[in-house]
DNA sequence: AGTCGCCTGGTA
DNA sequence: TACCAGGCGACT
């Protein structure tokens, strides 16, 4: 069992369909029963939002950013179990729902979330959303050049893999995609990222690229959790060269695929093709 | 740098 | 029934 977390290209398709079927359209309920899950308070959020028209969906990290009208915002973290369906009233029931969006044509825009770690914050300006996002590295699609990378690298002897993940220096780069990008690259996850040479920062910068842009592809990785926001999977799962298989066999040298936990989490390679 | 906590479903 | 999954902040 894979257990497929959101990471950027999942976050990225969430806001893709949500531009396509909400924008435009005003909230006129909102319901809860997490108030934990709620920022800066429940009675704040309800407040904040109710009543507004939702003018943008962006992402930002993993982070989904929803611009409102009257200009205010809020923003929305799926964490590890996080949902957000788009349903008309009468469809099906979904399972965790703990906010739902009731806009004024009565379709809804439902948060589901297992384990409860999510959360929507209100802001209301954008001195406060520009605060928030001001915590984020860069966009690896966006922001990121080789060069801009092998100077990160070079600049810390942090295990390379702790620094692709970590949201500070490049943004979006969660668990699964690390190790699928370092796999392709032939590198080892627990490489001090200063001891990269050039030519390696390059291979990672183009692996990054590769699998994060395979990833959308396929609209990206689904299984335990993932969702799209019309309750569908995605299919990159199917295509994780490492990620969940320890044991297997590599499918580049046909060695065996090993596991261990780097920076507190799993972390698969093959110390054939990713020699330290 | 490593560990814990927040939670809960699914598995060994 | 204990343990594992992990984003991320807090703590050591």
């Amino acid at each position: 069992m894979v257990v497929a977390m959101p990471e950027l290209p999942e976050v990225e398709i969430v806001k893709r369909e949500l531009e396509a079927k909400i924008v435009g359209k005003e909230i006129n309920v909102v319901r809860f029963d997490t108030p934990k899950m709620m920022r800066p308070s429940p009675s704040g959020f309800v407040a904040g939002v109710t009543g507004k028209e939702i003018k943008a969906v962006r992402r930002r990290a993993k982070l989904l950013v929803f611009e409102l009208s009257p200009l205010s915002y809020f923003v929305c973290h799926l964490k590890l179990t996080g949902r957000l369906f788009f349903r008309k009233p009468t469809e099906v029931q979904d399972n965790y729902v703990h906010i739902v969006f009731q806009f004024q044509d009565k379709t809804e825009l439902r948060f589901s979330d297992s384990r409860k770690f999510g959360f929507c914050h209100y802001l209301k300006n954008e001195e406060e959303l520009l605060e928030i996002l001001a915590g984020f590295g860069l966009e690896p699609l966006d922001d990121l050049t080789p060069d801009a990378f092998y100077r990160i690298l070079s600049g810390t002897r942090r295990k390379t893999k702790v620094v692709l993940m970590d949201q500070k220096i490049i943004s979006g780069i969660g668990n699964i995609y690390a190790n699928e990008a370092l796999w392709l690259a032939n590198i080892n996850p627990v490489r001090p990222a200063n001891e990269l040479s050039k030519e390696e920062a390059g291979r990672l910068f183009l692996a990054i690229e590769n699998v994060i842009k395979e990833a959308l592809r396929h609209g990206g990785s689904s299984d335990q959790w993932y969702r799209h926001t019309d309750g569908s999977k995605g299919h990159y799962q199917e295509r994780f060269k490492v990620y969940g298989r320890v044991g297997e066999s590599c499918l580049k040298c046909g060695g065996e695929i090993e596991r261990d936990k780097v920076g507190g989490r799993g972390t698969f390679w093959c110390p054939k093709c990713q020699k330290q």
